[in-house]
DNA sequence: TCCCTATCTTGTCAACGTCAAGATAGAGTG
DNA sequence: CACTCTATCTTGACGTTGACAAGATAGGGA
């Protein structure tokens, strides 16, 4: 999956099963609905133990968002060739990677000057950048079709998770995530 | 404003005075970087004395929940006539009402039970499903087109707010959000 | 064998949300 | 004015939390 820094000490590798234990705790109660001592005692070492590999709870979060946005990266890469499955992966990562996602569009939960996570978020921002460009009607207009189409993705995923669209919606998100892209950006595929 | 129940007491009007102290705190911290009994201090009554009022801090969110969709749901209707601009005025109540804004979107801060809280949020989707109709090429694309304009207007609202948009978009973002609607529904108007 | 260092534990502190019980003061009634 | 009633607010307490400091532990290198 990912670099994994830490050798076995104690644990086997604690920080790893921290993470893991603050998404599932994420999924049950939101981003900040828990307790750095509740992972502690799902993980079973004792409560402080977490601080020794993230500081405080801000830096959990940021080693979070951290992963998130890789992951998010490299999602949206692997759909960069067709810039309507570009928004479609956008809306399936979010929902299919929801923890991760309500974390990292709340920097005030963590701490943005991570170079790691600098680095993917601006990996994940350059694929919508250019795939959208594909999309603008005139180079003029580029910046306005990157901010449509990422508004229009982001904000489908940000009312699906929120629970604000009408039951129907919960059928089959993605599909219906692709027809309403599809409906703002012809169906020349 | 809104009806006033509290005559004062010993305080004045409590009830209101510890809304706009969260309305500050959730303004300078977000909706969880605080606690009731900053509130309080803020206010100069004991540390229980919110408590009295609201239960508990997901009582206090409901309240500012319920009067911030009242005051969307005024702001959609006001702007009801022109499509185009329901959708700007959207994304002019999310930022010039960022506290309120911020909670609203996040049902598990809150209890959506509330009574008058769901008939202000259900008095707004209303005004978005009616307006949005109007944008739509045919009956059959009604539903589409709804979650389509909304998730534009909100995708671009939530973008903003958390600083994910470029800086140049922050010198006038109601002007930049006109653009993007304009983008896709045409400039008719 | 010995030390070094990353890892984890134990103990502590102020602050927090919440509850229970009591004090206070305005409003209504006579 | 005297009295009571009740909404409002205070005081005190309890268990939990995030954070810090100091100590224990164990694997790896010399």
């Amino acid at each position: 999956m990912r670099q994994i820094k830490q050798t076995a000490y104690h644990h086997g590798n604690l920080r790893r099963a921290i993470i893991d234990a603050a998404l599932e705790a994420i999924t049950e109660s939101g981003p900040v609905g828990w307790s750095l001592r509740e992972l502690a005692r799902r993980a079973g070492v004792s409560h402080a133990a977490p601080a020794h590999h993230f500081g405080d709870k801000a830096g959990l979060l940021t080693a979070v968002a951290a992963e998130g946005f890789e992951m998010f990266a490299d999602t949206l890469e692997r759909a960069a060739d067709d810039v309507l499955e570009v928004g479609v992966a956008y809306v399936r990562f979010a929902i299919g990677h929801r923890p991760y996602f309500e974390v990292m569009f709340r920097p005030e939960l963590y701490r943005m000057d991570d170079p790691g996570l600098k680095a993917a978020s601006e990996r994940a921002a350059r694929v919508l950048v250019t795939s959208a460009g594909r999309l603008s009607p005139s180079p003029a207009q580029d910046r306005l079709t990157t901010i449509a189409a990422w508004s229009l993705a982001h904000g489908f995923a940000g009312l699906w998770l929120s629970g604000a669209l009408p039951e129907t919606a919960h059928d089959d998100p993605q599909a219906l995530a692709r027809s309403v892209i599809r409906l703002f950006f012809g169906t020349t595929h």
